[in-house]
DNA sequence: ATGGACAATGTTTTT
DNA sequence: CATTGTCCAT
């Protein structure tokens, strides 16, 4: 197979590069992807590298799968001994293997963001420190972000009298991670960036190993990523790396667009390619990403353009509030679904947080249209999820006291907070973990600490033991799905969960799903389960074949593209987000944000924004994102108008019902039944979908060809019936 | 020890 | 408003 087939001028030059560092400049929808496989397939086909000696980094594990995949297709063949994943999972997978070199042993598990909060707070507590002064979230970001910047504790730059006491409380967090036997997410790169720094023969194993390293998404690395790239490219400086600084949305995470300019400074021989063409979207919507992304400071001007043609302008609309704004949505895919302009699959609906997505889901829903909602917390953060998660956790690795904190009292066994604080002290005088003492308790009588605990907290600890001993037999001989499912029966969680109601079902059928994902780890076995359970990222859920439109974060959006997308809540405050007013880098990176949106679009874009925001339960006016004026008034249709004309006729709005002239005769009775044909004096002929009475008037929902479906007043709108 | 009722409190994005 | 924590009765 030609790799080089259908591919412009600059895509050849990336993948056919010489050998060294290698930094490709790539536009959205300029075929990075692309050149990435081709490049790798490239090195393995063309150049007969064994696939044992590269290494390739992405975003999310999805994306890994899809590169394993496409290089496969193109080289003919499986890529055996590969490493290709995300830089935590990939991290994972290599401490696991030199665990002996670590303060962990290779059953650490890996702590998820509710597991950390509560390892803050567990040592907020210890320390007696005020929770109200010492936010645990708060703390927590301070010791993730002194992570990525690989700060240890005795690194941490002090300033102010806060910064102590955060220092004192990572030290113990960290403690307490290594007590339990795990690491958290960050942990997983410092770890990996110590290793290679201190341990000269780990690094060279591993920096003569890779031969060649590519990295995706490299505006988004930090700096424990940066750092361990390069200790792993320091021999062969084999580093291929794909970025757009443009597209840089993870600041917040201790991402840094910044790595870009420092790997030309570090690898000043590197060549530098640039990916301008642009294969996904239609000129005008390059021209309204360019002119969003131009108001950024310090950056390098990009030209995008494509031989897509100019396409049409995107459609700017103003909705009253959020349901409404979500009935738009639903509204327009609808009709253009009914009328063969487009697929269900085709669209995708945008939102700055995931709060925003509840009225969406809502009009979906009620509508009977079926959705993909992308966000794995969604699966994985469910309590039931988590319970039994927790109980496999910690069957793999007994010492980890966040998942037995977790596990010991759901469901309730007689063990409450005051045994479990004698168990935790028993423990600590012992020298051991709690889970490991629970063990030795199982034995009763024989075990040396059994007589320390009163009768009553003693009989349900060895009970518990006892179970977690018999689980723990079965943890090398049995498939996770078998363990599973024994300690479902033997803590009788269904009967826990289902009592009775619509929602204990919803629950139990969740951990149905659980067992079906850990069913497919038969030969893989629990710690890869485990591993894969916590290393899951939102994109990962996205089911790309299912024929539905996708709702997602701006976050989420990164790297996909869909033909016809909707930016929803697009009002100053949510895009930009407030939060971000006062810190001009963060504003930029707003910028950043919306502009990933804008460029996943491939025809059409839709951007709207509502005149009433609920917020904490109360309504606030909302205004439209400053971010409207920097858009041409050419590129863009004004919807606006179009709003202005008809806002006589829009329901909902608690200044007008006063004003607006009571209906002497109150039609009791809905006159107009869905079914009929009405003439509307400015949108023509139109089918009644349904009709309501509302406050002594009747509010008709009628479908017009043109329009889509529309809400209006039957007093006010001079409807006249044609058809009934 | 447990579970229910109320109050407080906080809202960005996620590997 | 929706989740989370705290207090109180059993």
């Amino acid at each position: 197979m030609d790799l080089l087939k259908d591919l412009n001028t600059q895509q050849k030059q990336a993948i056919t590069a010489d050998l060294g560092p290698v930094l490709v400049l790539a536009g959205p929808g300029s075929g990075k992807t692309r050149v990435l496989t081709h490049r790798v397939a490239h090195l393995i086909d063309q150049l007969g590298v064994r696939p044992y000696h590269l290494m390739a980094v992405t975003f999310t594990n999805k994306a890994s799968k899809e590169m394993g995949e496409r290089v496969a297709r193109l080289i003919g063949r499986q890529t055996h001994g590969l490493t290709l994943g995300t830089f935590h999972a990939t991290c994972a997978r290599i401490l696991r293997m030199e665990a002996e070199h670590l303060p962990v042993n290779s059953n650490y598990v890996i702590f998820d963001a509710d597991d950390q909060i509560k390892v803050v707070k567990q040592v907020i507590k210890d320390q007696n420190l005020d929770d109200k002064r010492y936010r645990p979230q708060d703390i927590h970001g301070s010791i993730s972000a002194a992570k990525n910047e690989l700060y240890l504790p005795e690194d941490f730059p002090i300033g102010t009298y806060r910064d102590e006491v955060v220092v004192r409380i990572y030290e113990d967090y960290q403690k307490m991670l290594l007590a339990s036997n795990a690491m958290d997410f960050d942990d997983l790169l410092l770890w990996m960036a110590i290793l290679l720094k201190d341990n000269p023969v780990i690094r060279e194993k591993y920096a003569r190993r890779f031969e060649h390293i590519l990295v995706d998404e490299f505006q988004d690395t930090n700096m424990a990523q940066y750092t361990l790239l390069k200790y792993l490219a320091s021999y062969h400086h084999n580093i291929f790396v794909v970025g757009d600084a443009d597209q840089s949305i993870y600041r917040w995470r201790g991402a840094d667009y910044r790595n870009v300019m420092r790997f030309r400074r570090d690898f000043p021989q590197a060549q530098v390619i640039l990916l301008e063409q642009n294969y996904r979207s239609t000129q005008t919507i390059l021209d309204v990403a360019m002119s969003v992304i131009d108001h950024n400071t310090n950056r390098t001007p990009k030209r995008l353009f494509t031989e897509r043609g100019t396409g049409q302008r995107i459609l700017i609309k103003e909705l009253y509030d959020e349901r409404e704004q979500a009935q738009y949505i639903v509204d327009t895919i609808v009709k253009q679904v009914a009328s063969k302009q487009a697929n269900p699959g085709d669209f995708a609906v945008m939102y700055r947080t995931n709060a925003q997505s509840r009225l969406l889901e809502e009009a979906f829903l009620s509508a009977n249209i079926p959705y993909k909602l992308v966000g794995a917390q969604r699966f994985y953060g469910r309590r039931e999820i988590k319970d039994i998660v927790a109980y496999l956790r910690l069957v793999f690795n007994i010492d980890d006291e966040i998942g037995l904190m977790r596990v010991i009292k759901t469901p309730p066994r007689g063990i409450g907070i005051k045994t479990y604080a004698q168990l935790r002290a028993q423990a600590q005088k012992a020298n051991i973990s709690p889970g490991a003492l629970l063990l030795d308790l199982a034995k009763e009588e024989e075990s040396e600490h059994f007589s320390q605990f009163t009768s009553r907290s003693a009989k349900p600890l060895s009970r518990f033991g006892r179970l977690l001993a018999k689980w723990q037999t079965e943890r090398d001989t049995l498939p996770p799905v078998e363990i599973m499912e024994h300690i479902l029966e033997d803590i009788d969680y269904r009967n826990y969960i289902e009592d009775g109601g619509e929602e204990g079902k919803d629950r139990w059928d969740n951990v149905m799903e659980l067992r079906r994902l850990a069913s497919e780890y038969q030969t893989i076995g629990l710690q890869q389960f485990l591993e894969d359970v916590a290393l899951v990222s939102d994109q990962d859920t996205l089911d790309k074949d299912a024929e539905a439109p996708t709702l997602l974060t701006l976050h989420a959006a990164k790297g996909l593209e869909f033909a016809k997308v909707f930016i929803v809540g697009v009002n100053d405050g949510v895009i930009p987000h407030k939060r971000s007013f006062e810190d001009p880098e963060a504003m930029e990176e707003e910028r950043r944000l919306f502009y990933v949106g804008i460029t996943r679009a491939k025809d059409c874009l839709y951007l709207s924004h509502v005149l009433n925001r609920y917020v904490y339960g109360n309504t606030e006016y909302g205004e439209p994102s400053r971010y409207y004026s920097d858009i041409p008034a050419d590129l863009k249709e004004d919807a606006q108008q179009n709003y202005q004309q008809q806002r006589k006729s829009q329901i909902f709005r608690p200044w007008q019902k006063k004003s607006a002239p009571a209906a002497k005769s109150k039609p009791i009775e809905a006159q107009y039944k869905p079914g009929m044909s009405v003439e509307h004096p400015k949108w023509g002929n139109g089918l009644i979908l349904g009709s309501k009475i509302q406050d002594d008037d009747e509010i008709v929902n009628i479908f017009f060809k043109d329009v889509g479906a529309k809400k209006v007043i039957a007093s006010l709108a001079n409807l006249e019936i044609i058809r009934k």
